[in-house]
DNA sequence: CAACTACCTTTACGGTGTAAAGTGCGTTAT
DNA sequence: ATAACGCACTTTACACCGTAAAGGTAGTTG
């Protein structure tokens, strides 16, 4: 059976996900496959398109909730959560969605059920905007920091602060420090969620009604 | 004169700003400065430890709004603002930022000031964590959106989105391009910089007694 | 004058992405 | 039936990469 787009794309998340980002080589991807690099050339022009075919892989990942399923802010807030959770399935991967732009097809697919909800919330296009992005970019730099902390990057020099923490020199980094060790990542993030909900709750207009009686 | 650690990591951030990360390589950068690339090892063990000093020399560059200068709540959000000053200063070395880790005695010292910032107004070691990561990852994550926005990556899927808008075929993505555009980035995270520091001020135990006045 | 050190160069190895050309096989056209 | 074609893959090659190992050379110290 010959290869196919997917399978390549499949394969090399897989690669990623075991040996790191900068293990990917055509070469490696191509042995995993029982194939030559070159072969892969025939489906894909650059391994930039490659890279581009996983993050819709990741994206693909991202289940989203069916509107009839629960209110415009529930969904939006499962869908940020889950965002976060396949970014902790994906550590290494998930760089690239942070770090490489992103236009295919399936994000703008994937912009546009968000952008609905928002409209759902009673926003127009330039708050939506705003809000999208406030949002959206918690999410990133929450999944980016959090794979960060996770992650034992290999030519960084070593982490002491959660090996000796009272060695450190600076008071305050070492109070925090046990307030971001990884068991408590979740609820950080959650704490984060709150906040930005609380406020969009506040903002939203089709919510105009009910905001009394939530609080 | 002989080469030093700054000089090679100012040289290293020059040529990262002027043609791209994936640009700078250990012979590249000597060639730059006159020199083979293995004089680079006598300085700099390895590229990584070479990228730990580009990004403290980032670090470097946000001044941080002295104790006395302005009120706690106006010093972090001038921080704030002057990191994602020079995200957009340095476009392509702030990856480096996000996606790599971070545990040099500089950056301690930055943190160290910014949870500074959070105790003076009043917030315990436990919420300081939270709100810190919760602003500091919509800061990431701005830099970043903001970043990929402007800059044109080498082997990525040319960008349609503000090319021809109008082929787009999502017409909520279509409407919400326009708010999107490099020139409104700044009223964009101006604006999450207005909700989170309502929220923060708002929750901030030190202003308890001026929470009425301000609205 | 010898030894040492700091700084840089030379050479080499095993890796990288990918351009260009070649191979073999299944389908289609004459 | 045979020739042509095109798909999927391989082979070879090139210019690059990070860095290990060893070599040089000038300046300081004993």
């Amino acid at each position: 059976m010959p290869l196919s787009r997917q399978g390549i794309a499949l394969a090399a998340l897989a690669l990623i996900d075991e040996e790191g980002l900068e293990s990917l080589s055509m070469r490696r991807l191509g042995a995993r496959l029982g194939v030559e690099a070159m072969a892969l050339y025939h489906h894909f022009p650059s391994k930039g398109d490659l890279l581009d075919a996983v993050m819709e892989q990741l994206l693909d990942e991202v289940e989203i909730p069916a509107r009839d399923a629960m209110a415009p802010l529930d969904r939006l807030r499962a869908l940020v959560t889950r965002y976060r959770g396949m970014a902790l399935r994906h550590p290494p991967a998930f760089i690239l969605l942070a770090a490489r732009r992103f236009n295919t097809e399936r994000a703008f697919a994937f912009y546009e059920v968000i952008l609905e909800m928002f409209a759902d919330l009673g926003f127009d296009a330039k708050q939506a905007a705003r809000w999208f992005r406030l949002i959206g970019n918690f999410a990133s730099g929450s999944g980016m920091a959090d794979v960060a902390s996770r992650e034992r990057i290999a030519d960084a020099t070593p982490l002491r602060l959660e090996h000796d923490p009272e060695q450190i020199a600076f008071p305050r980094v070492r109070a925090v420090a046990p307030h971001l060790t990884v068991q408590s990542l979740d609820a950080v993030f959650e704490f984060g969620l709150d906040v930005l909900f609380a406020a969009l709750a506040e903002a939203a207009p089709a919510l105009k009604g009910l905001r009394r009686r939530s609080r």
